[in-house]
Parts: structure tokens; sequence; C-alpha cells
DNA sequence: TCACATATTCCATTATGTGGAACTTAATTT
DNA sequence: AAATTAAGTTCCACATAATGGAATATGTGA
């Protein structure tokens, strides 16, 4: 009982899965929210409910504000900062990162495979101070990015197609890939070594990406070069596609993967 | 049973306090740990450790590389940048940080008590390309930064002898305060409404610091500017007291806090 | 003051987590 | 290659903590 395969139904994780799932709602809301705006939505009975916040609130994964309504909470700041300052990837890409931004002169990113999305872990701009937070955590379709491209064309066949069926196209601008348009560029993305994306998730917006991997494809990423499209002309992209496999490439030596067996 | 209330009793929110806990152990951990270094520390039987380090791997909390070894999840860092982008505080001081940082030309600081631990959310830097997740979401001691002693100063008595009576006072410099000076400090900041930190956390570090808080003190905080010791001259810093005093006043009517009841 | 909406507490029932021990699997030594 | 040790995983009777329906409390506007 319980552990049916339905569509929803990927997890056994017991309490801990209920109480991520109502952390997550309340975190991915619009703003605060009551008390009974939870309940109408989170599917528990009250009693239940209600502990389940108390005990988030208690451990400082939720607030809640003078009006007695929940939102996310600070603790969650400490914890995925030392996740950040400890993740390994983004150390070894880090001066990577910043050769290629000097190189290009445009704003360069690090993004690692999750599921069906790309996680940002890293960018680096040219000019004034950053918004990190703003982009760093973020999680963005992976079939609308080109880092995520990038990732996708070096899956094998099998994982390619699961990857696929699983995903729910969403059109974001008139150039955004559906199903049939994504499959059909992963063979010209795989030969080039290098995924372009030409106002797919944004009007206006240009980028080149190349993937990272280890050779068991435990771990799957990419790095990318994005500016806006009359900066980043066809001819401008071309000019970066070599750096930035060149960036990759380092990356993975750096982290000792994609060169043959570990230790 | 259970809820005696010793020194380290605090909480009692069930199985999530235990997993949060083992959370907390993993991701402060210097480097990644195996399930052995882990078993030694938590206090845990086997089976019980193992399901919970599942369970939390699962759910993407923490991470398992390739050798066995667990690791802060980036599941943490997509909830916390939902925290941080949502979070009021900080979405009202930004344009107040920028003008301060502009005005100054050093770095802006922008903290919240939780504990007894200043967290900071936000940080504004002149020059180059900011690593922002470096310092945001890091949690400082109270007693020796000045957005800390800062908040302090505005605590009512009791709440500020409870207050010291919890720390642990940690020498980091010759200047790093005691119980007592700390103590011997407070009539003053509170006179002047800003708080100086002449290198009592870090050698070669001056700070000024403002409090931020609401009527009802369920919310406390504050605002800094922080430079080398060589520029931030005890002159300079009594020149930056105004503004900073100002940019604290500015963010806390932005907030419709420290001006009467809200709403 | 009453009525209504919202939030919190209570407690018998039952699902879920617990933890000691047995069992695999991998690494190291003889 | 077999034996030995260590590291990780699974099992299951038992206890504890989560459940959820109902009662109570708290707050708000008429």
């Amino acid at each position: 009982m319980g552990a049916r395969k339905g569509p929803t139904e990927g997890r056994d994780t017991g309490t801990l899965g209920k109480l991520m799932a109502l952390l997550d709602l309340v975190t991915h809301a619009e703003g605060p929210m009551r008390f009974t705006d939870i309940l109408a939505v989170a599917g528990q009975p009250r009693g239940t409910l209600h502990r389940q916040l108390v005990h988030l609130a208690e451990e400082g994964l939720l607030e809640v504000d003078d009006d007695g309504r929940y939102l996310p909470g600070l603790r969650l700041l400490d914890l995925a900062s030392r996740s950040w300052a400890r993740n390994e990837f983004r150390l070894v890409a880090e001066p990577h990162l910043a050769a290629l931004q000097k190189l290009t002169g445009e704003t360069v990113h690090l993004g690692v495979l999750r599921g069906t999305s790309i996680i940002y872990l890293d960018k680096v701009e040219g000019q004034q101070p950053v918004r990190m937070y703003s982009q760093i955590g973020n999680a963005s379709p992976i079939y609308c990015t080109g880092v995520g491209k990038a990732a996708l064309s070096i899956l094998p066949p099998e994982r390619l197609k699961a990857m696929l069926s699983e995903l729910e196209f969403q059109r974001f601008t008139p150039n955004t890939h559906t199903a049939e348009t994504l499959a059909a560029e992963m063979d010209e993305i795989r030969d080039r070594g290098c995924a372009f994306d030409r106002e797919e998730h944004e009007v206006g917006i240009h980028c080149v990406a190349a993937p990272i991997w280890s050779d068991n494809l435990s771990f799957i990423g990419g790095v990318s070069v994005t500016g806006p499209a009359y900066r980043l002309t066809m001819e401008r992209l071309q000019d970066w596609a070599k750096p930035v496999r060149e960036t990759a490439e380092n990356i993975m030596r750096g982290m000792r993967i994609g060169l043959g067996p570990r230790r």
C-alpha cells in the first residue's frame, strides 16, 4: 500500500515527504498564505496541517508574520549558503567562468541538471554589482535554455527519450521548442558540441552553451554565454562556441571527470 | 516526557526536528561525510540513521556523491532563492542600500536578528562583480558585528539581559567584546543611535551600523557600512553615522514599522 | 451583544518511525 | 584464492509520534 507508481507518486519519504510538499507549497506561492488558504489546497485535515505548519515554523523553515500568515523562512538561507559554498562543481568552475566572462564581455552562467530542470549555480556579469540570488538557485526549463539543451545532448538515446516524454512544453516565445523540434535539433547539437538558444526562452536573448558531464553521467551540467540578441548575432554565437566548449573542457579537467575513471 | 527545558532541549518538533538536526550536521561539516562518520556523531542507531539519510537524499536536501558520501543538496538553493526573493525587508531596503553605497563608496550590509545571530540578507559592493552567496545567508555572531550590536541596543532591558546570558563569547581579535565590555557599551550605542565596530570581528575592518525594528519588536535588524580601517577612520565613521541612521529610518518608513501601529 | 469566520487544542486510533540484529556487499589481508 | 575485517543495507516486533474529526478558543464586524 502507498508505493503505487502513478505519475505523481514518485517518492516514499514518509512524514518528511509530506512536510516538504507543504514547504514547497508555501515557498512557491505568490505571497504570504493564511492558514485557511493553505488548508484549501494542501489536502490535509485541519489538525494535521496545523501541527505541520507549527513544526516547520519552529524549525525556521517557515516564518509567521504579524498577521499570522506563513512565508518561507530564513533558516533556508543559512542551509543554502553552505550548500553553495561547498559545491565542488562551482568551486572548480569559478575561475574558468571569470575567464570566459572577461574574454566575451557577456554574462556567463553555470548550471546543473536536476530532474527535468536546470538549476543555476553561478553567474558572472561584467559591470555593476550583481543581484545574484535573483538568478542562482532558480530552476529553469531544460528545453528552452542553452545549458539545458547542451545537457540533453549528451544523454544516451534511451535516457533522452525518457526525458523528452516527461517534459511538458510551455511556450515562452514564438521560438520555444516543441517535443518534435527539440528532438530534431539534438543530433546537430551533439555534433557541434554546443547548443544555441535564439530567443527560445526570452525574447531578445541569445545564448551559447556547452555540456559538462562525468563518465557515468551521475553528473550533468553546462556553461553558457548569454546576452542581448542585437549583440550576440549568429556570427558572434559562432565565434564564442569554441571558447565556451574549451571552458567546459577545462572545468571537466578540473573536476577530473570526462577523462577516464576517477581516483 | 521529552519536553524538559534543559539548555539544549528547546524545540519539540517531533520527527522533523531530528531530521533537521541531521541535515544541519551534514551541512555544517567541513566536507562530504560517509555513513560511518555520521553514525559516530549523530547518536542514532544504524537502522534509523540509514533511513533518515535516504529520505533526506530522496527529497534533495542531501546529495550522495559517487563514493557514497553525503553532502548538502541543491534543493536547498531553490527553496532559499525563493525565500530571499520574497523577503519584504530586503525588497524594501534594496534601493536605500544602493543609495547608501553610492554616497559612501563603501560596502553596505543588511542583516536581521535571528536567535543569537545576525543573518545577512543583502550586500552591495561598489566595484567588481560580487560573490554574493559567499556572504548572504551567513550567520555571524551578534556581539562583534556592527549590525548585531545595533540590534542589541534596541532590546528592552530584560530581553537584553536574557540575550547576553545566552551568548558565548569567542575571541576573534584583540578588540572582540566580552560580556562586560559589551554590556558597558550598550547605553552609548543607544544614545548615539548607531554602533561602531572597530576590528572587533576581523582585524583591519571597521563598520558603522544602525538598527531597524518594528514596534512590537517581532522584527529586529540593521544596516551597516563596512570597509578597511585605514579608510574608515574614526572621523569617517562619525561622518557616516548620520546617513546610516537615515537609511535605517527610510527603510522603516518603507516597511511601515517604527512609526506607530500597522494597517 | 450576537453572529460568523478563522485559528488552535484535544485525544482515541492507527500509521510511521524506531533500533537491535541479521544479512549483503566491498575492501584488505593472509 | 580464501579468509578476515570493515562498511553499508535490510528486516521486523515494538513503541512512539502522526493522524483527523470534533470541540474549543480567539478574533472581527454587524
